[in-house]
Order: C-alpha cells, then structure tokens, then sequence
DNA sequence: GACCAGGCACATC
DNA sequence: GATGTGCATGGT
C-alpha cells in the first residue's frame, strides 16, 4: 500500500481543498433559517440523508416547532417524535433534541445567544455532556452555528482520506480532526467550506463500495503532518 | 429486496 | 479500549 502511493502525485490538505473548491464552488452551508435551526437539524442528520431531514424540519416549522427552544421542549416527546418520523431513529431523537432544549433552558435560560459568548473548548465540553450529543454533532454546532474554527470529522472524511493513505479507516475521531487542524489554517470559512466538499465529493463519487475512476482525487497521495 | 445515509449510547468482553 | 448492537425512515 504505501510503496503504491508513493508512487503517486501527492498533494497537502490546503492543495485538495482549492482542488474541491475551484471543482465545486461554495457550498454555502448550512442549510437552516437559524442558529436553532441549524442545531436541531445536526441532531436529526445523524446518520440519516439530510432529504429526510428536510422532511422532519418542514413538519416542526409547520407546527411552529422552531419558534424559540423553549417551545420545542414543551412538545410532548411522543407528539414530537411523530413530527420528525421522516428523519428515522424518531423515538431516540426526539429525546435528543429534549436534551438539548433541557439543557438550554436549565443552564442558560433558553437562549443561545449566551452560548455564543462561551470559550469554544468550554463550551465544546458541555455540549459533549449532552446524552444524544457525540463528537461530530458537537463540532457541527459550534461550527456552523455558532462559527467557531473547528473541522468537523465524519465517516466521509474517514473513507476518504484513508484511502489516500492519510491514515486508517478506523482512526479515531479526535486523532484525524488533529491531521485537519493542524495542516490547515485555523479559519472559519474554510472549515465550513472543507467539510461541506466532502461531504458534495462523497455523494458524487465514493460510496461505500469504491467507484472512483472519475474521482478528482484519483490517483493523489495526500500528504500531511502527522500528530503524537 | 438490498444497500446506504452529514452518529450515538450502551452492553459486553 | 475495542467491538457489537439497537435505533428507523426514505431514496436508489
């Protein structure tokens, strides 16, 4: 494997992102109308096509469902997980967002707007803490709603990459989101941008089973510098 | 009908 | 700490 790729062109992570960029333009995520939107739309996207979704957030805006955090929590959870049926796991989700709403509305009076004033690494904790919250629903928070440069890691980024022999498919979560962080500039917009090309490169091109004679990447050893 | 999708928590070893 | 499993709908 690695006397393969060495063989290849290689390219650094700054490089591939022009790559994707000049290819596929701004993706301009995320898709939501609000700071709360987006969030609740990061819960019910877990392992779930963002069509779906859109189905889920469509019936919660019908039922005023997103007006305030306050509002949502105050739906029963059975009422609530019939609203976002189409986003499948309802009955787990429908507890997750319950979650956060709880959380909000106990520690900072359901309004986010106090969220957006705590330190990203303290803030990244206590949404962590949230049972329903994991690592990359965390970092899509405080990315897309709340800006904070952090790269965001899913199972796309994993495939992807560890094809390129950037590491293994089964590293773990933190230890790629170091390789991102530390080989790209700590910026917002690119952060955004990066992990919303992925995902548009995935869709197109790298399904489950590889298919990727038309791939941009094909052929490139991605280099980077490693983390301890 | 099988496979996949912008994960996570929990049980078990 | 690693691994396996349940959670579920809708598109291809």
């Amino acid at each position: 494997m690695r006397n393969f790729l060495n063989n290849r062109p290689s390219e650094n992570l700054t490089k591939i992102y022009s790559r994707l960029y000049k290819i596929y333009g701004p993706q301009r995520w995320w898709p939501g109308r609000s700071r709360f939107e987006i969030i609740i739309g990061a819960i019910l996207t877990q392992n779930t096509a963002w069509t779906n979704v859109e189905k889920a957030i469509k019936n919660l805006r019908f039922h005023s469902c997103l007006s305030s955090p306050a509002k949502l929590h105050s739906i029963h959870a059975d009422k609530l997980s019939v609203l976002i049926r189409p986003a499948g796991y309802h009955n787990v989700k429908a507890k997750r967002l319950k979650n956060f709403t709880g959380f909000l509305l106990k520690s900072y009076g359901g309004k986010l707007a106090k969220l957006a004033e705590i330190d990203t690494a303290v803030l990244r904790n206590e949404l962590l803490e949230i049972n329903g919250i994991g690592p990359e629903t965390c970092d899509s928070i405080l990315l897309y709603a709340f800006n904070r440069p952090v790269f965001v890691v899913d199972a796309y980024t994993k495939r992807i990459f560890s094809r390129h022999g950037l590491f293994s498919e089964d590293s773990s979560y933190e230890y790629v989101q170091n390789i991102f962080t530390r080989n790209l500039p700590s910026d917002v917009v690119i952060f955004n941008e990066y992990h919303a090309l992925i995902v548009k490169l995935a869709k197109e091109h790298c399904k489950k089973s590889p298919k990727c004679e038309t791939c941009p990447l094909k052929g490139l050893k991605i280099v980077a510098k490693t983390v301890s």
